[in-house]
DNA sequence: GAAACGTGGCC
DNA sequence: TGGCCAAGTTT
């Protein structure tokens, strides 16, 4: 969960994920759809994906018990250099050496490394390896990582009150404000499409599960037309179902993935109990707004949501 | 090696 | 307000 993603944001997904699937057995005997439901809103669905075939992977593969070393580690689905070393080093005790963000900016700022990102990443865990104790090195990498979310931040360092003050180069040499330095980042392009809230005579509205990798993989969205960079000029063949007269809802929905902005229109319009009979298969779904929390819906779907439940309410 | 992959908070 | 960045991994 902590994966590129802040501790308060991970919080309250990681009480309700222990809460209910308290472990790794329970987790693997979950269904996936219920998984991404209760990741819903976090973001980067992989890791979800992953996770459930983390926990289904030691519970057949390895008795239930987690491997031990890095290596062993890094066969398991999700599970790369970072959170190998991470739980080698906190979970078994092991001096492994952890490295992230935090642990990379720290070295970069202590060793007044100039080296960009992500070219100094091999000097950067050299270096990190260096300091790594041979002992309670779980310890060691958690206060790093602390060190680097609450003093040796990414703007206006807290250099003054930083424990390591008297022995960071870049803070001798008056560069830490500006490591590390990272290379520069392309811009994003915008992408539009068009969003078609399709309502079933007793109020249930037509969703569809996502294909099972990629963006958003396996989430569930409000059908909408493919993203284009260049809007074509009907998006409405795009539509689940053929319909005559579609109502555009006022206003759109803005969403900022990490490569492309998105641009969404919605259209809406109600359709016959017989034609919505018609669509069927594994990925549709026909649910009433006030059950769309048990599904998993991203925030981008729920954005498209908020602004067609919006018609008739002014 | 580079690109794909979400969302929210901060300044 | 828009860019930056977060306990990275996979393809």
């Amino acid at each position: 969960m902590l994966q590129q993603t802040t501790v308060a944001a991970v919080i309250p997904y990681f009480q309700k994920f222990m809460a209910r699937w308290p472990t790794v057995q329970a987790l693997a005997a979950a269904p996936i759809d219920e998984v991404l439901t209760a990741w819903a809103g976090l973001g980067y669905y992989a890791r979800a994906r992953n996770l459930h075939r983390c926990a289904k992977a030691v519970t057949e593969a390895h008795r239930g018990i987690f491997p031990a070393t890095e290596v062993a580690l890094m066969e398991l689905p999700g599970i790369g250099p970072y959170t190998a070393a991470a739980i080698a080093a906190i979970a078994f005790g092991q001096r492994a050496t952890v490295v992230d963000g935090n642990v990379e900016r720290v070295m970069a700022r202590f060793h007044n490394v100039a080296v960009p990102l992500p070219t100094a990443k091999p000097e950067l865990r050299r270096l990190a390896h260096g300091l790594t104790p041979p002992t309670r090195a779980g310890d060691y990498a958690q206060a790093v990582m602390d060190l680097g979310a609450t003093i040796c931040t990414p703007k206006s360092p807290a250099c003054a009150r930083c424990p390591l003050r008297s022995h960071c180069q870049a803070l001798t040499a008056g560069t830490a404000q500006e490591l590390p330095r990272r290379a520069a980042k392309k811009r994003v392009p915008t992408r539009r499409g068009t969003a078609f809230w399709i309502v079933r005579s007793d109020g249930a509205v037509l969703l569809r599960r996502r294909p099972p990798r990629g963006l958003l993989g396996g989430m569930i969205e409000v059908p909408s037309s493919e993203w284009r960079a260049e809007p074509i000029a009907d998006p409405f063949v795009e539509a689940p179902i053929s319909i005559r007269r579609w109502s555009a809802v006022r206003g759109r929905v803005e969403h900022t993935f990490t490569h492309f902005h998105l641009v969404l229109e919605v259209a809406m319009a109600s359709v016959s109990d017989k034609a919505a009979s018609r669509l069927k298969g594994a990925d549709i779904l026909w649910v009433r707004p006030r059950d769309f929390h048990r599904h998993a819906l991203p925030n981008v779907m729920k954005k498209v949501v908020d602004l067609a439940g919006s018609v008739g309410r002014r």
